[in-house]
DNA sequence: CACAGGTCTCTTTTT
DNA sequence: GAGACCTGTG
């Protein structure tokens, strides 16, 4: 089938899928066409260039876009479609790996340690070490470590970087002792495949220059969210051949908090001096309104590769903006709207969506959808590999099957309850670590284990001989037959019932029970030796997570989701909910330092803005509850970026839309009053009129004055200078120096 | 050993 | 304000 390249892409696309040799970087906008072109160009690579399957790799972050790719590549080129490697980071390194492992000192069939599997680990270390979680949070260490490995420092290079500082030599033995804990136990964490890999290529030049020539063409998706790591595992494989394409838009890089480094998309020319760049710039999802103001708003940050997304779309209508009271308020405000909206026939509720900063802000929308019977899902990050029921379960098959690490059995050792506490496991544990055993063997030898109360020695011989007959007595059973199995005999179905509150609860973790089964059916199904370490390994990559966005049931109903969980989607109608100073931007990007920080918040509100084809609704609320605190907020400083033009901001509300809910009631009126903050309340409906009204209040202080700043400290006022929308204040601090700020931000004290 | 009550924390998330 | 986690008591 030949491909008319002219016909079915535009000029960039083609020009995109042309360059097919060297490197490559495609800057795809929003709504771009970017997976069309992707698909596109490794279907000429085959057809036109006769490069063969085998010979291309392409790398992926999620499986679902993995998933999409191959889909669609296996519609043009159904027969090729095999051979190619189309698969994200994580899979790619665990195939290599897999065929590696024991040149770097891991057992072959190694494992992956999951979130909550690095937490026992960690706590474990914890333990050992006598770390003070005061003083060395566990969240925040774990995520220095994994920030090490995303720049590919093992403790020592580690240990290295941090020479003479006391707390971080601290974490490089914690990092020490963790990855001690890992090979302890036979695993790898998701970091460390990446890593490893790195490591395999560099250390075994013969392993790098085989992938090297097997993969002659490669392809990167999503490229700004790249960190390190993969920066130098793309770097290594192609530094051959060469012909690398990455794909991606460093406008939408919003993952800097995980480890995605920017400068590698935005220094791909000077990583790359010959590299072609092309730009993809023409949008196909969103009316000009909604673009116009998208552009407006990136156009702010400064460390961005010049683009301006374009359409031919008409303008279409404008962008509305609204302020509520309360949160509660703006909650209902949405809801009530999206519900006029579908019985006017507008629209269906699966056109819209609400998207959020944070995932508490999801409950009193929830509450809204749920008072007015409207169908509705929040789209979580819950996991299906990570929920409590399916790590139980796994835990027990692995035990069951043996060769699992300590790690599973102890999870399941006294769940359900089985009056083993947690002194009887410690020293059960450390006679088997003296003895050489595994922990389930050490179980049967509970009558040597000194200091093991009666009921926990019966516990843990019961436990045992448990396990041993289920073993015995499913030898020759199916997975899901061994699971039932398991269920019964240690009332886990009995235990699930006093866990869950309520019916829906109980019936959601059957569910799960469910899935598990057809997965382990369907694997043993399509496995030649079905092994379930093997099947763990598939499956823990395999994110399988419960989103509920795409697939499946496409039922009709609104989502709610994290801007975060939204990038890649498109709708209708898009809402976007609690538009603040303090929480979007959050209050960490505008008390930071670091200037990057603001921009990916900013980057975040470009894709939060770009996900609306039609409709786009703003929406904040001036007092809101956070962290068991009322906080009174300005609307947020990207509303003003957005040119008033653009807006519908309901200067002449209808008197409908004045509803009861959207008003304070006087107890909240009398708190506001109290409040340091007079403005923070408006009297009845406030009109709204950008560059006055929000934030933009003169300034009780002079140019001389003494000021403090709630992060900075004292300074002297400079200047103060009436802006286009606030005054802007230069301040030349005690301590940080000059600083401009708008007055209405920086909540500036008079001493 | 289990449970109750006190304490602490609290962006964003994939694999 | 809610959830996770730790500690003291029965």
């Amino acid at each position: 089938m030949a491909i008319d390249l002219e016909k079915e892409l535009n000029k960039e696309q083609a020009e995109a899928v042309r360059q097919t040799d060297g490197p490559v970087l495609i800057l795809a906008g929003a709504g771009s066409g970017k997976t069309r072109t992707i698909v596109y160009r490794m279907a000429y690579l085959l057809d036109e260039m006769q490069v063969r399957p085998w010979n291309i790799l392409a790398l992926t972050f999620t499986n679902k876009a993995a998933k999409e790719m191959r889909d669609r590549i296996k519609e043009m080129v159904p027969e090729d479609a095999r051979d190619m490697w189309v698969s994200t980071f994580h899979s790619t390194c665990l195939k290599i790996l897999f065929a590696h492992a024991e040149k770097l000192g891991y057992p072959k069939n190694f494992e992956i340690a999951d979130a909550s599997d690095q937490k026992t680990l960690m706590r474990d270390v914890y333990k050992k070490l006598s770390v003070d979680p005061k003083y060395f949070p566990e969240k925040k260490v774990s995520r220095i470590i994994s920030s090490a490995k995303d720049e590919l420092m093992g403790p020592n290079e580690f240990a290295e970087a941090h020479k003479g500082d006391m707390s971080l030599l601290k974490i490089m033995e914690i990092y020490h002792a963790y990855q001690d804990a890992l090979r302890a136990n036979g695993s790898m964490d998701f970091d460390d495949l990446i890593m490893n890999t790195v490591r395999l290529f560099k250390n075994f030049p013969e392993v790098l220059d085989h992938y090297q020539e097997k993969f002659k063409y490669i392809m990167v998706d999503e490229y700004q969210d790249t960190n390190t790591a993969q920066f130098e595992l793309v770097r290594l494989l192609a530094s051959k051949y060469r012909n690398l394409c990455v794909v991606g838009d460093d406008d939408q890089s919003i993952y800097r908090f995980r480890g995605a480094n920017i400068y590698n998309i935005l220094d791909f020319e000077k990583n790359f001096p010959d590299a072609k760049v092309v730009k993809l710039e023409q949008n196909y999802r969103s009316t000009g309104n909604i673009l116009a103001a998208a552009n407006e708003v990136i156009s702010n940050n400064r460390e961005r590769k010049q683009k301006v997304l374009r359409t031919n779309e008409e303008p279409g209508s404008l962008i509305r903006f609204r302020q509520l009271d309360t949160a509660g308020g703006e909650a209902v405000f949405i809801a009530e709207d999206i519900r006029k909206k579908v019985e006017k026939g507008e629209c269906t509720y699966g056109d819209c969506a609400v998207l959020i900063r944070t995932n508490v802000q999801s409950k009193e929308l929830e509450d809204a959808f749920r008072v007015r019977r409207i169908d509705y899902d929040v789209v979580k990050g819950l996991r299906f590999w990570d929920t409590k029921v399916i790590k139980d379960l796994t835990s027990y098959l692995l035990t069951v099957a043996g060769g699992a690490n300590d790690m599973r059995t102890l999870r399941i050792i006294n769940l359900p309850k089985r009056g083993i506490g947690a002194a009887s496991v410690e020293k059960a544990r450390v006679y088997a670590e003296e003895n050489g055993l595994s922990f389930l063997d050490a179980c049967a030898k509970a009558d040597s284990i000194p200091g093991v109360s009666a009921k926990a020695k019966t516990g843990l011989l019961s436990f045992h001989q448990m396990i041993l007959d289920i073993r015995e007595d499913m030898k020759d059973a199916k997975f899901s037959e061994i699971l039932d199995r398991i269920i019964k005999d240690t009332g886990y179905n009995e235990y699930l019932m006093g866990e869950a509150d309520t019916t829906d609860k109980y019936l959601e973790f059957i569910d799960y029970i469910n899935k598990l089964k057809e997965s382990l059916d369907s694997y043993e199904e399509d496995t030649d030796e079905p092994d379930l370490i093997d099947f763990m390994r598939q499956n823990g990559l395999e994110g399988n997570n419960l989103d509920k966005t795409g697939d499946g049931e496409t039922k009709d109903r609104v989502l709610v989701m994290t801007m975060h969980n939204a990038k890649g989607l498109e709708f209708p109608n898009v809402y976007i909910a609690g538009m603040e100073e303090g929480l979007f931007p959050g209050y960490g990007a505008i008390s930071s330092e670091d200037h990057m920080a603001m921009e990916e918040e900013r980057r975040l509100c470009y894709v939060a803005i770009t996900r609306a084809r039609k409709n786009l609704t703003i929406s904040c609320a001036r007092q809101r509850m956070t962290n068991g605190e009322t906080r009174y907020a300005a609307a947020s400083r990207f509303m003003k970026e957005i040119p008033t033009e653009l807006l519908d901001m309901n200067i002449h509300p209808k008197k409908t839309e004045r509803t009861e809910h959207m008003e304070p009631t006087s107890r909240q009126i009398a708190k506001a009053a109290f409040n340091e903050k007079p403005q923070a309340f408006s009297k009845g409906f406030q009109k709204i009129k950008l560059g006055k009204d929000i934030g933009g209040t003169k300034p009780d202080y002079n140019e001389g004055d003494r000021v403090r700043h709630f992060k900075f400290g004292e300074g002297t006022v400079q200047e103060i200078v009436q802006g286009a929308r606030d005054y802007e204040v230069t301040v030349n601090f005690d301590k940080v120096g000059v600083r401009k700020m708008f007055a209405g931000f920086a909540k500036l004290k008079k001493v």
